[in-house]
RNA sequence: CGGGAUGUAGCGCAGCCCGGUAGCGCGCCACGUUCGGGACGUGGAGGCCGCGAGUUCGAAUCUCGCCAUCCCGACCA
Protein backbone atom coordinates (compact mmCIF):
# COMPACT_ATOMS: atom_id res chain seq x y z
CA UNK A 1 0.00 0.00 0.00
CA UNK A 2 3.09 2.26 0.13
CA UNK A 3 2.19 5.01 -2.73
CA UNK A 4 4.25 7.43 -3.92
CA UNK A 5 6.78 4.87 -3.70
CA UNK A 6 9.00 3.29 -6.65
CA UNK A 7 8.14 -0.05 -7.84
CA UNK A 8 10.70 -2.60 -8.73
CA UNK A 9 9.92 -2.43 -12.51
CA UNK A 10 10.43 1.07 -12.61
CA UNK A 11 13.36 2.04 -11.24
CA UNK A 12 14.94 -0.60 -10.01
CA UNK A 13 17.86 1.42 -8.11
CA UNK A 14 15.31 4.06 -6.75
CA UNK A 15 13.02 1.09 -5.41
CA UNK A 16 15.94 -0.04 -3.47
CA UNK A 17 17.19 3.77 -2.16
CA UNK A 18 13.09 4.61 -1.23
CA UNK A 19 12.69 1.19 0.56
CA UNK A 20 15.83 1.74 3.16
CA UNK A 21 15.16 5.14 3.52
CA UNK A 22 11.81 4.95 4.04
CA UNK A 23 11.65 1.66 6.17
CA UNK A 24 14.29 3.19 8.60
CA UNK A 25 17.67 1.16 7.92
CA UNK A 26 19.71 3.89 7.25
CA UNK A 27 19.90 7.70 5.53
CA UNK A 28 22.51 9.61 3.58
CA UNK A 29 24.99 11.53 6.21
CA UNK A 30 25.90 15.26 6.41
CA UNK A 31 29.30 13.26 5.41
CA UNK A 32 29.59 12.53 1.64
CA UNK A 33 29.61 8.99 1.13
CA UNK A 34 28.93 7.86 4.66
CA UNK A 35 25.68 6.56 6.17
CA UNK A 36 23.96 6.78 9.32
CA UNK A 37 22.77 3.23 10.19
CA UNK A 38 19.31 3.79 11.90
CA UNK A 39 17.96 1.79 14.95
CA UNK A 40 15.84 -0.18 12.72
CA UNK A 41 18.22 -1.13 10.47
CA UNK A 42 20.95 -0.94 13.06
CA UNK A 43 19.32 -3.75 15.03
CA UNK A 44 19.09 -6.42 11.63
CA UNK A 45 22.87 -5.69 11.65
CA UNK A 46 23.26 -6.46 15.33
CA UNK A 47 21.29 -10.00 14.82
CA UNK A 48 23.33 -10.59 12.01
CA UNK A 49 26.64 -10.09 14.15
CA UNK A 50 25.52 -12.06 16.88
CA UNK A 51 24.92 -15.32 14.49
CA UNK A 52 27.96 -14.59 12.85
CA UNK A 53 30.08 -14.33 15.81
CA UNK A 54 28.49 -17.35 17.94
CA UNK A 55 29.62 -19.26 14.28
CA UNK A 56 32.92 -17.76 14.79
CA UNK A 57 33.70 -18.82 18.20
CA UNK A 58 31.83 -22.38 17.42
CA UNK A 59 34.98 -22.58 15.19
CA UNK A 60 37.84 -21.45 17.79
CA UNK A 61 38.20 -17.98 17.34
CA UNK A 62 38.00 -15.65 19.79
CA UNK A 63 37.55 -11.14 18.91
CA UNK A 64 40.08 -8.58 19.47
CA UNK A 65 40.81 -5.27 18.14
CA UNK A 66 43.31 -3.47 16.21
CA UNK A 67 44.35 0.48 15.73
CA UNK A 68 42.15 2.18 13.35
CA UNK A 69 45.19 3.90 11.89
CA UNK A 70 47.79 2.21 10.22
CA UNK A 71 51.43 3.74 9.59
CA UNK A 72 52.08 4.58 6.40
CA UNK A 73 55.13 2.41 6.22
CA UNK A 74 53.51 -0.84 7.25
CA UNK A 75 51.38 -0.13 4.08
CA UNK A 76 54.01 0.09 1.58
CA UNK A 77 55.43 -3.44 2.76
CA UNK A 78 53.10 -5.82 0.76
CA UNK A 79 53.02 -4.57 -3.04
CA UNK A 80 49.78 -6.03 -4.59
CA UNK A 81 48.41 -4.94 -1.36
CA UNK A 82 49.19 -1.64 -2.08
CA UNK A 83 48.18 -1.55 -5.11
CA UNK A 84 44.76 -2.78 -4.65
CA UNK A 85 44.05 -0.90 -2.15
CA UNK A 86 46.71 2.90 -2.36
CA UNK A 87 43.96 4.49 -4.74
CA UNK A 88 41.31 4.82 -2.19
CA UNK A 89 42.90 5.49 1.35
CA UNK A 90 42.09 8.24 3.80
CA UNK A 91 45.21 9.46 5.42
CA UNK A 92 45.57 11.82 8.35
CA UNK A 93 48.43 14.01 7.89
CA UNK A 94 47.96 16.21 11.28
CA UNK A 95 46.81 15.93 14.61
CA UNK A 96 45.97 19.58 15.77
CA UNK A 97 43.13 22.09 14.86
CA UNK A 98 43.65 25.84 15.77
CA UNK A 99 41.36 29.33 15.38
CA UNK A 100 41.83 30.93 12.48
CA UNK A 101 43.53 34.50 13.14
CA UNK A 102 40.98 35.84 11.29
CA UNK A 103 37.96 34.23 13.21
CA UNK A 104 36.58 32.39 9.98
CA UNK A 105 36.43 29.47 12.25
CA UNK A 106 38.79 25.86 12.84
CA UNK A 107 41.94 25.45 10.77
CA UNK A 108 44.58 22.67 10.49
CA UNK A 109 47.96 23.95 13.03
CA UNK A 110 50.13 23.20 9.67
CA UNK A 111 52.92 23.36 13.03
CA UNK A 112 51.58 19.78 14.30
CA UNK A 113 52.00 17.75 11.24
CA UNK A 114 52.73 14.12 11.76
CA UNK A 115 56.06 13.09 11.52
CA UNK A 116 54.44 9.63 9.82
CA UNK A 117 51.49 9.97 8.34
CA UNK A 118 48.63 7.46 9.71
CA UNK A 119 46.38 5.76 6.99
CA UNK A 120 42.29 4.86 8.01
CA UNK A 121 42.19 1.43 7.75
CA UNK A 122 40.78 0.22 4.61
CA UNK A 123 41.24 -3.45 5.91
CA UNK A 124 43.66 -4.96 8.86
CA UNK A 125 46.49 -6.86 7.43
CA UNK A 126 49.06 -5.32 7.95
CA UNK A 127 48.68 -3.47 11.56
CA UNK A 128 47.67 -7.21 12.34
CA UNK A 129 50.94 -9.17 11.20
CA UNK A 130 53.31 -6.41 12.46
CA UNK A 131 51.26 -7.35 15.60
CA UNK A 132 51.41 -11.14 15.15
CA UNK A 133 55.25 -10.82 14.58
CA UNK A 134 55.67 -10.61 18.28
CA UNK A 135 52.64 -13.40 18.96
CA UNK A 136 54.06 -16.11 17.54
CA UNK A 137 57.27 -18.20 18.13
CA UNK A 138 56.45 -21.73 17.71
CA UNK A 139 53.96 -24.06 16.56
CA UNK A 140 52.49 -24.07 19.82
CA UNK A 141 51.81 -20.57 19.11
CA UNK A 142 49.67 -21.76 15.92
CA UNK A 143 46.76 -21.84 15.15
CA UNK A 144 46.00 -18.38 15.49
CA UNK A 145 42.71 -17.65 15.42
CA UNK A 146 41.34 -13.94 15.65
CA UNK A 147 38.28 -12.35 14.32
CA UNK A 148 38.05 -8.11 15.12
CA UNK A 149 34.73 -6.26 14.27
CA UNK A 150 35.38 -2.75 13.72
CA UNK A 151 34.83 -0.05 10.98
CA UNK A 152 36.83 0.43 7.57
CA UNK A 153 37.25 3.35 5.12
CA UNK A 154 37.19 2.98 1.66
CA UNK A 155 37.30 6.12 -0.04
CA UNK A 156 34.98 5.37 -3.07
CA UNK A 157 33.88 7.36 -6.09
CA UNK A 158 30.35 6.37 -5.65
CA UNK A 159 28.00 5.24 -3.30
CA UNK A 160 25.21 3.75 -2.13
CA UNK A 161 23.28 2.95 0.99
CA UNK A 162 24.60 -0.34 2.42
CA UNK A 163 26.01 -1.31 -0.95
CA UNK A 164 29.54 0.88 -1.21
CA UNK A 165 30.00 3.56 1.54
CA UNK A 166 32.94 5.48 2.29
CA UNK A 167 32.87 3.72 6.03
CA UNK A 168 31.43 0.59 6.28
CA UNK A 169 31.36 -1.42 9.49
CA UNK A 170 32.43 -5.39 8.66
CA UNK A 171 34.05 -8.20 10.88
CA UNK A 172 37.32 -9.05 9.53
CA UNK A 173 38.81 -12.49 10.73
CA UNK A 174 43.16 -13.24 10.53
CA UNK A 175 44.78 -16.55 11.08
CA UNK A 176 48.01 -18.02 11.26
CA UNK A 177 48.92 -21.62 10.68
CA UNK A 178 51.58 -23.90 10.71
CA UNK A 179 51.41 -25.26 7.65
CA UNK A 180 49.63 -24.59 4.35
CA UNK A 181 47.06 -27.01 3.98
CA UNK A 182 45.97 -25.89 7.53
CA UNK A 183 45.24 -22.09 5.96
CA UNK A 184 43.48 -23.51 2.79
CA UNK A 185 41.18 -25.24 5.34
CA UNK A 186 40.42 -22.50 7.50
CA UNK A 187 39.24 -20.69 4.15
CA UNK A 188 37.06 -23.36 3.44
CA UNK A 189 36.02 -23.34 7.31
CA UNK A 190 34.92 -20.07 6.53
CA UNK A 191 33.44 -20.02 3.12
CA UNK A 192 31.22 -23.02 5.00
CA UNK A 193 30.17 -20.74 7.76
CA UNK A 194 29.54 -17.47 5.35
CA UNK A 195 27.59 -19.92 3.21
CA UNK A 196 25.49 -21.22 6.25
CA UNK A 197 24.86 -17.58 7.87
CA UNK A 198 23.40 -16.52 4.12
CA UNK A 199 21.10 -19.64 3.74
CA UNK A 200 20.51 -20.39 7.40
CA UNK A 201 19.92 -16.71 8.41
CA UNK A 202 19.54 -14.38 5.63
CA UNK A 203 17.88 -17.02 3.33
CA UNK A 204 19.99 -16.06 1.41
CA UNK A 205 20.77 -19.18 -1.75
CA UNK A 206 24.55 -18.46 -2.42
CA UNK A 207 27.35 -19.50 -4.69
CA UNK A 208 30.46 -20.80 -3.82
CA UNK A 209 33.35 -20.99 -5.64
CA UNK A 210 37.59 -19.47 -6.43
CA UNK A 211 37.64 -15.99 -7.49
CA UNK A 212 39.29 -15.53 -10.90
CA UNK A 213 43.18 -13.51 -10.48
CA UNK A 214 41.25 -10.60 -11.76
CA UNK A 215 38.99 -10.13 -9.26
CA UNK A 216 41.15 -12.08 -6.24
CA UNK A 217 42.09 -9.61 -3.26
CA UNK A 218 44.90 -7.89 -3.20
CA UNK A 219 47.89 -9.64 -1.65
CA UNK A 220 46.03 -13.15 -1.57
CA UNK A 221 46.80 -16.57 -3.41
CA UNK A 222 43.16 -17.71 -3.71
CA UNK A 223 40.03 -15.92 -2.83
CA UNK A 224 36.87 -18.13 -2.14
CA UNK A 225 33.82 -15.93 -2.05
CA UNK A 226 29.83 -16.88 -1.30
CA UNK A 227 28.08 -14.62 -4.82
CA UNK A 228 23.92 -14.29 -4.43
CA UNK A 229 21.68 -13.33 -7.47
CA UNK A 230 19.99 -9.85 -6.54
CA UNK A 231 16.18 -9.53 -8.21
CA UNK A 232 17.25 -6.95 -10.92
CA UNK A 233 19.67 -9.81 -12.21
CA UNK A 234 22.98 -8.68 -11.19
CA UNK A 235 25.37 -10.30 -9.13
CA UNK A 236 26.67 -9.16 -5.23
CA UNK A 237 29.57 -10.59 -3.55
CA UNK A 238 28.56 -11.44 -0.23
CA UNK A 239 31.76 -12.43 1.47
CA UNK A 240 34.87 -13.04 0.79
CA UNK A 241 37.76 -15.44 2.65
CA UNK A 242 41.04 -15.52 1.38
CA UNK A 243 44.33 -17.84 1.19
CA UNK A 244 47.50 -15.29 1.89
CA UNK A 245 49.59 -18.21 1.87
CA UNK A 246 52.87 -16.76 3.33
CA UNK A 247 53.05 -13.38 1.70
CA UNK A 248 52.31 -11.13 5.20
CA UNK A 249 54.33 -13.36 6.99
CA UNK A 250 57.42 -12.79 4.85
CA UNK A 251 57.01 -9.05 4.34
CA UNK A 252 56.12 -8.98 8.08
CA UNK A 253 58.45 -11.54 9.42
CA UNK A 254 55.76 -14.07 11.17
CA UNK A 255 58.33 -17.00 11.81
CA UNK A 256 57.52 -19.54 13.94
CA UNK A 257 59.77 -22.86 15.05
CA UNK A 258 57.90 -26.08 13.96
CA UNK A 259 58.22 -29.45 16.12
CA UNK A 260 61.34 -30.39 13.91
CA UNK A 261 62.84 -27.34 15.16
CA UNK A 262 62.58 -25.85 11.98
CA UNK A 263 61.97 -22.41 11.15
CA UNK A 264 59.78 -21.42 8.94
CA UNK A 265 57.02 -18.35 7.85
CA UNK A 266 53.40 -19.11 9.33
CA UNK A 267 50.71 -19.56 6.39
CA UNK A 268 47.49 -17.13 6.63
CA UNK A 269 44.04 -16.29 5.81
CA UNK A 270 41.76 -13.24 6.02
CA UNK A 271 38.25 -13.08 5.51
CA UNK A 272 34.87 -10.59 5.61
CA UNK A 273 31.34 -10.21 5.50
CA UNK A 274 30.12 -5.98 6.01
CA UNK A 275 27.09 -4.23 6.62
CA UNK A 276 26.72 -4.67 2.32
CA UNK A 277 24.93 -7.80 3.61
CA UNK A 278 22.52 -5.75 4.28
CA UNK A 279 21.88 -4.18 0.94
CA UNK A 280 21.69 -7.88 -0.30
CA UNK A 281 18.95 -8.80 2.46
CA UNK A 282 16.84 -5.95 1.03
CA UNK A 283 17.03 -6.12 -2.43
CA UNK A 284 17.02 -10.35 -2.43
CA UNK A 285 13.49 -10.52 -0.70
CA UNK A 286 11.89 -7.49 -0.71
CA UNK A 287 8.57 -6.17 -3.06
CA UNK A 288 7.09 -3.00 -4.06
CA UNK A 289 4.98 -3.32 -0.64
CA UNK A 290 7.99 -2.99 1.38
CA UNK A 291 11.09 -5.27 3.14
CA UNK A 292 10.15 -8.92 3.70
CA UNK A 293 12.52 -9.89 6.49
CA UNK A 294 13.62 -13.42 7.08
CA UNK A 295 12.22 -14.32 10.60
CA UNK A 296 15.76 -15.22 11.99
CA UNK A 297 17.08 -11.65 11.21
CA UNK A 298 14.01 -9.45 11.79
CA UNK A 299 13.97 -7.40 15.08
CA UNK A 300 10.12 -7.90 15.63
CA UNK A 301 9.09 -10.87 14.35
CA UNK A 302 5.97 -10.59 15.37
CA UNK A 303 3.25 -7.14 16.16
CA UNK A 304 0.17 -7.65 17.81
CA UNK A 305 -1.81 -4.29 16.31
CA UNK A 306 -5.73 -4.34 18.94
CA UNK A 307 -8.49 -2.66 16.64
CA UNK A 308 -10.80 -1.20 18.88
CA UNK A 309 -13.34 1.65 19.43
CA UNK A 310 -13.63 2.73 22.83
CA UNK A 311 -11.06 2.22 25.63
CA UNK A 312 -13.02 -0.95 27.38
CA UNK A 313 -12.54 -2.54 25.03
CA UNK A 314 -8.85 -1.73 24.17
CA UNK A 315 -8.49 -2.91 27.56
CA UNK A 316 -10.13 -6.59 27.44
CA UNK A 317 -7.89 -7.03 23.69
CA UNK A 318 -5.15 -6.03 26.04
CA UNK A 319 -4.87 -9.00 28.61
CA UNK A 320 -5.34 -11.06 25.38
CA UNK A 321 -2.65 -9.26 23.39
CA UNK A 322 0.08 -9.36 26.86
CA UNK A 323 -0.84 -13.61 27.44
CA UNK A 324 -0.16 -13.80 24.04
CA UNK A 325 2.91 -11.55 24.07
CA UNK A 326 4.00 -13.51 27.42
CA UNK A 327 3.92 -16.65 25.41
CA UNK A 328 5.49 -15.60 22.73
CA UNK A 329 8.30 -14.17 24.35
CA UNK A 330 8.77 -17.28 26.58
CA UNK A 331 9.82 -19.27 23.20
CA UNK A 332 12.21 -16.72 22.91
CA UNK A 333 9.99 -14.77 19.84
CA UNK A 334 10.39 -11.49 19.61
CA UNK A 335 7.06 -9.08 20.11
CA UNK A 336 6.05 -5.70 20.16
CA UNK A 337 2.19 -5.06 21.07
CA UNK A 338 1.83 -1.93 19.16
CA UNK A 339 -1.19 -0.07 21.25
CA UNK A 340 -0.58 3.06 20.67
CA UNK A 341 -3.74 5.22 20.66
CA UNK A 342 -2.01 7.44 18.32
CA UNK A 343 -2.08 5.69 15.31
CA UNK A 344 -5.24 3.65 13.87
CA UNK A 345 -5.22 0.20 12.54
CA UNK A 346 -5.12 0.58 8.97
CA UNK A 347 -1.98 2.79 9.23
CA UNK A 348 -0.45 0.27 11.79
CA UNK A 349 -0.96 -2.54 9.09
CA UNK A 350 1.03 -0.86 6.44
CA UNK A 351 4.03 0.52 8.28
CA UNK A 352 4.61 -3.19 9.52
CA UNK A 353 4.14 -4.43 6.03
CA UNK A 354 6.44 -1.95 4.85
CA UNK A 355 8.88 -2.70 7.74
CA UNK A 356 8.94 -5.96 7.14
CA UNK A 357 7.18 -7.81 10.39
CA UNK A 358 7.18 -11.54 9.46
CA UNK A 359 3.69 -12.09 11.40
CA UNK A 360 1.20 -9.50 12.33
CA UNK A 361 -1.76 -10.66 14.85
CA UNK A 362 -4.52 -8.42 14.53
CA UNK A 363 -7.39 -8.69 17.49
CA UNK A 364 -11.02 -6.88 17.69
CA UNK A 365 -14.16 -7.06 19.03
CA UNK A 366 -15.02 -9.84 16.85
CA UNK A 367 -12.35 -12.15 17.81
CA UNK A 368 -12.97 -11.64 21.38
CA UNK A 369 -16.55 -12.53 20.93
CA UNK A 370 -15.24 -15.51 18.70
CA UNK A 371 -12.24 -16.60 20.61
CA UNK A 372 -10.23 -16.01 17.23
CA UNK A 373 -7.46 -13.57 15.93
CA UNK A 374 -6.54 -12.49 12.89
CA UNK A 375 -3.15 -13.55 11.08
CA UNK A 376 -1.74 -12.37 8.29
CA UNK A 377 2.00 -13.40 7.25
CA UNK A 378 4.51 -11.11 5.37
CA UNK A 379 5.82 -13.29 2.82
CA UNK A 380 2.78 -14.21 1.18
CA UNK A 381 0.73 -11.17 2.21
CA UNK A 382 -1.85 -13.67 3.28
CA UNK A 383 -4.41 -13.45 6.22
CA UNK A 384 -6.21 -15.91 8.01
CA UNK A 385 -8.59 -16.16 11.01
CA UNK A 386 -7.23 -18.81 13.84
CA UNK A 387 -8.26 -19.81 17.30
CA UNK A 388 -6.73 -18.31 20.11
CA UNK A 389 -6.16 -21.44 21.59
CA UNK A 390 -2.26 -22.44 21.43
CA UNK A 391 -1.68 -19.41 19.44
CA UNK A 392 2.05 -18.98 20.70
CA UNK A 393 2.64 -22.72 19.04
CA UNK A 394 1.61 -21.95 15.54
CA UNK A 395 3.10 -18.48 15.42
CA UNK A 396 6.44 -20.51 16.08
CA UNK A 397 5.49 -22.98 13.30
CA UNK A 398 4.41 -20.16 11.41
CA UNK A 399 7.71 -18.45 11.44
CA UNK A 400 9.26 -21.08 10.96
CA UNK A 401 7.49 -21.98 7.37
CA UNK A 402 8.30 -18.21 6.40
CA UNK A 403 12.00 -18.63 6.73
CA UNK A 404 11.92 -21.22 4.59
CA UNK A 405 9.06 -20.04 2.14
CA UNK A 406 11.44 -17.06 1.82
CA UNK A 407 14.36 -19.05 0.91
CA UNK A 408 12.96 -21.36 -1.28
CA UNK A 409 11.96 -17.83 -3.49
CA UNK A 410 14.80 -17.07 -3.56
CA UNK A 411 16.76 -20.25 -4.66
CA UNK A 412 14.24 -20.31 -7.76
CA UNK A 413 14.12 -17.34 -8.54
CA UNK A 414 18.08 -17.89 -8.68
CA UNK A 415 17.46 -21.22 -10.74
CA UNK A 416 14.89 -19.51 -13.09
CA UNK A 417 17.75 -16.80 -13.62
CA UNK A 418 20.92 -19.27 -14.17
CA UNK A 419 21.58 -19.86 -17.85
CA UNK A 420 24.24 -21.76 -19.83
CA UNK A 421 25.44 -20.60 -22.93
CA UNK A 422 27.66 -22.21 -25.57
CA UNK A 423 28.40 -19.58 -27.57
CA UNK A 424 29.79 -15.86 -27.43
CA UNK A 425 26.17 -14.55 -29.71
CA UNK A 426 23.85 -16.00 -27.09
CA UNK A 427 26.12 -15.22 -23.93
CA UNK A 428 26.10 -10.55 -25.18
CA UNK A 429 22.31 -11.71 -25.78
CA UNK A 430 21.57 -13.40 -22.33
CA UNK A 431 24.01 -10.98 -19.99
CA UNK A 432 21.65 -7.77 -22.06
CA UNK A 433 18.66 -8.78 -21.98
CA UNK A 434 17.76 -11.19 -19.33
CA UNK A 435 20.89 -11.03 -16.68
CA UNK A 436 21.28 -13.87 -13.83
CA UNK A 437 23.80 -16.07 -13.65
CA UNK A 438 25.78 -16.97 -16.74
CA UNK A 439 27.58 -20.25 -16.65
CA UNK A 440 30.35 -20.67 -20.16
CA UNK A 441 33.39 -21.93 -20.97
CA UNK A 442 36.58 -19.79 -20.21
CA UNK A 443 39.93 -20.04 -21.07
CA UNK A 444 41.35 -18.94 -18.46
CA UNK A 445 43.18 -15.98 -19.29
CA UNK A 446 42.91 -12.45 -17.77
CA UNK A 447 42.73 -11.26 -21.01
CA UNK A 448 39.77 -13.06 -22.15
CA UNK A 449 37.79 -12.12 -18.87
CA UNK A 450 38.95 -8.65 -19.57
CA UNK A 451 37.81 -8.57 -23.11
CA UNK A 452 34.47 -10.17 -22.10
CA UNK A 453 33.88 -7.42 -19.22
CA UNK A 454 35.18 -4.82 -21.87
CA UNK A 455 32.30 -5.30 -24.10
CA UNK A 456 29.40 -6.70 -21.88
CA UNK A 457 30.74 -5.23 -19.15
CA UNK A 458 29.69 -8.79 -17.34
CA UNK A 459 32.76 -10.36 -14.93
CA UNK A 460 33.74 -13.78 -13.22
CA UNK A 461 31.79 -13.95 -10.24
CA UNK A 462 33.33 -17.49 -9.47
CA UNK A 463 34.72 -20.41 -10.42
CA UNK A 464 32.56 -23.26 -9.02
CA UNK A 465 34.49 -25.91 -7.23
CA UNK A 466 34.16 -29.07 -9.49
CA UNK A 467 35.48 -32.49 -8.90
CA UNK A 468 34.73 -33.70 -12.63
CA UNK A 469 35.59 -31.12 -15.23
CA UNK A 470 34.36 -31.35 -18.29
CA UNK A 471 35.71 -30.35 -21.87
CA UNK A 472 34.67 -27.08 -24.03
CA UNK A 473 35.47 -24.66 -25.72
CA UNK A 474 35.68 -20.97 -24.47
CA UNK A 475 32.85 -18.79 -25.46
CA UNK A 476 35.19 -15.79 -26.71
CA UNK A 477 38.35 -17.14 -27.98
CA UNK A 478 37.14 -20.66 -29.07
CA UNK A 479 40.60 -22.04 -26.81
CA UNK A 480 40.01 -25.43 -24.65
CA UNK A 481 38.50 -25.12 -21.33
CA UNK A 482 38.27 -27.87 -18.38
CA UNK A 483 34.75 -26.23 -16.86
CA UNK A 484 32.28 -23.66 -17.30
CA UNK A 485 32.46 -20.31 -14.80
CA UNK A 486 29.58 -18.30 -13.62
CA UNK A 487 29.53 -14.37 -14.96
CA UNK A 488 27.32 -11.77 -14.18
CA UNK A 489 26.87 -7.96 -13.95
CA UNK A 490 27.58 -7.79 -10.84
CA UNK A 491 27.30 -4.55 -7.83
C1' C B 1 37.54 12.73 -12.42
C1' G B 2 34.24 13.43 -17.16
C1' G B 3 28.58 14.02 -18.80
C1' G B 4 23.62 15.54 -17.00
C1' A B 5 20.32 17.56 -13.42
C1' U B 6 18.76 19.80 -8.89
C1' G B 7 19.11 23.15 -4.37
C1' U B 8 12.27 27.09 -1.82
C1' A B 9 8.89 24.62 5.66
C1' G B 10 10.70 18.15 8.64
C1' C B 11 9.69 15.42 3.58
C1' G B 12 7.95 15.83 -1.69
C1' C B 13 7.22 19.83 -4.90
C1' A B 14 4.99 24.55 -7.46
C1' G B 15 6.38 29.67 -8.14
C1' C B 16 11.45 31.75 -11.63
C1' C B 17 10.47 32.82 -18.69
C1' C B 18 7.36 37.84 -17.67
C1' G B 19 11.17 41.05 -10.62
C1' G B 20 6.51 43.74 -6.26
C1' U B 21 8.43 40.51 -0.26
C1' A B 22 6.18 32.86 -0.65
C1' G B 23 2.40 28.74 -1.79
C1' C B 24 0.48 23.37 -2.35
C1' G B 25 0.46 18.14 -0.67
C1' C B 26 2.18 15.05 3.22
C1' G B 27 3.90 15.38 8.08
C1' C B 28 3.60 18.26 12.89
C1' C B 29 0.37 20.70 17.26
C1' A B 30 -4.86 21.40 19.59
C1' C B 31 -9.99 19.96 19.89
C1' G B 32 -13.98 16.90 18.28
C1' U B 33 -15.95 12.78 15.56
C1' U B 34 -13.52 8.11 14.05
C1' C B 35 -10.79 3.07 14.54
C1' G B 36 -11.22 -5.03 10.94
C1' G B 37 -5.99 -2.04 5.31
C1' G B 38 -2.46 4.48 5.43
C1' A B 39 -9.87 8.43 8.62
C1' C B 40 -12.30 13.28 8.57
C1' G B 41 -13.59 18.28 10.14
C1' U B 42 -12.16 22.92 12.34
C1' G B 43 -8.28 25.81 14.09
C1' G B 44 -2.89 26.45 14.39
C1' A B 45 2.75 26.35 14.32
C1' G B 46 6.62 26.26 10.99
C1' G B 47 10.86 29.52 5.59
C1' C B 48 18.16 34.44 5.89
C1' C B 49 13.96 30.66 -1.26
C1' G B 50 22.05 26.61 -0.86
C1' C B 51 26.08 30.66 -0.07
C1' G B 52 28.43 35.31 -1.78
C1' A B 53 28.65 39.38 -4.89
C1' G B 54 26.23 42.41 -8.68
C1' U B 55 21.95 44.84 -11.53
C1' U B 56 17.45 47.38 -9.63
C1' C B 57 13.39 51.87 -5.99
C1' G B 58 12.63 46.58 -5.11
C1' A B 59 15.53 39.85 -6.33
C1' A B 60 13.18 33.12 -4.73
C1' U B 61 12.76 35.30 -9.73
C1' C B 62 17.84 38.60 -13.83
C1' U B 63 23.77 38.33 -14.08
C1' C B 64 28.47 36.36 -12.28
C1' G B 65 31.11 33.32 -8.91
C1' C B 66 31.21 29.54 -5.27
C1' C B 67 29.32 25.38 -2.52
C1' A B 68 26.43 21.08 -1.95
C1' U B 69 23.52 16.97 -3.40
C1' C B 70 21.55 13.38 -6.83
C1' C B 71 21.73 10.54 -11.49
C1' C B 72 24.83 8.34 -15.63
C1' G B 73 30.10 6.63 -16.82
C1' A B 74 35.62 5.08 -15.39
C1' C B 75 37.34 2.52 -10.01
C1' C B 76 35.67 -0.75 -6.09
C1' A B 77 33.34 -5.21 -0.89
Amino acid sequence: MAKDFSTREENYSQWYNDLVIRAGLAENSAVRGCMVIKPYGYAIWEKMQAALDKMFKDTGHSNAYFPLFIPKSFFSKEAAHVEGFAKECAVVTHYRLKNAEDGSGVVVDETARLEEELIIRPTSETIIWDTYKNWIQSYRDLPLLINQWANVVRWEMRTRLFLRTTEFLWQEGHTAHATKEEAVEEAFTILKVYTDFAEKWMALPVLTGKKSSNERFAGAIDTYCIEALMQDGKALQAGTSHFLGQNFAKVFDVKFLSKENKLDYVWATSWGVSTRLMGALVMAHSDDRGLVLPPKLAPIQVVIVPIYRKKDQLAQISVHANNIKDALTKKGISVKYDDRDTYKPGWKFSEYEFTGVPIRLAIGPRDLENGTIEVARRDTLEKEVLQMTDIENKVEHLLLQIQENIFQKALSFRDNNTFSVDSWEEFKDVIEHKGGFVLAYWDGTVETELAIKEETKATIRTIPFTHNPEEGKCIYSGKPSNQRVVFAKAY
